[in-house]
DNA sequence: CTTGGGATGGTCT
DNA sequence: GACCATCCCAAGG
């Protein structure tokens, strides 16, 4: 299965973040390959988004929202944890990304429970922190091209259609009257 | 099931 | 010096 290309992530950010839903995430490792569909994200702006990273400037951390589309946004939070976020907008706008929020996993389920010292398969990869600990993604993979088939990429899944839920972001405490949270029922 | 507090450190003001 | 796009565990219903 292919990745999907830097057109996909070219269109405004909301409709990436839905378009996302049903998708899958694949990281490779060695010969280990682990993957899951993601079933929930959120669309982070600009300017226009006062709980974006983006809303004030270009910063050491957020500059990945500014570049290429396509490519991988990660970034360290409380402390502990890493959120993973795929860099999309359209031509109009300076920045943008999407969150990834949730995955079913998929492949190397046993290499998940390791990476994440859990054996409970309900909580492995239902949070942003998450996700990132049991597809161990860091800051190693900033910036990288999920449009190539390398070490962390995106392809087409099984889900083709399904009802998408609008929601409130989670963990904001601004523009929530904004529905920017997408899932979509397995 | 829900709630509340603590862990923990980079980033921005 | 304050603020987090979070998670876990323990306690209560």
């Amino acid at each position: 299965m292919n990745s999907l290309p830097r057109s996909f992530y070219a269109r405004s950010t909301i409709t990436v973040a839905k378009g996302l839903l049903g998708k899958r995430v694949v990281r490779k490792i060695g010969s280990q390959r682990i993957s899951g569909i993601i079933i929930e994200t959120e669309a982070y702006l600009h300017k226009d988004d006062p709980a974006s990273h983006a809303f004030r400037r270009k910063t050491e951390r957020n500059k990945a929202m500014f570049e290429e589309v396509g490519r991988a946004y990660v970034y360290f939070t409380y402390g502990m944890y890493f959120c993973f976020n795929v860099v999309a907008r359209n031509s109009k706008v300076e920045a943008g990304a999407v969150l990834i929020r949730n995955i079913h996993p998929e492949k190397g389920i046993d290499i998940m429970k390791k990476n994440r010292g859990k054996n409970n398969e309900r909580n492995l990869t239902d949070g942003p922190g998450k996700l990132t600990q049991a597809l161990d993604i860091t800051k190693k993979q900033y910036g990288v091209d999920l449009t190539r088939n390398s070490e962390l990429f995106i392809t087409d899944g099984l889900l083709k259609r399904g009802k998408i839920i609008a929601a409130p972001r989670i963990g904001i405490k601004t523009a929530l009257d904004n529905l920017w949270n997408f899932k979509i029922l397995l």
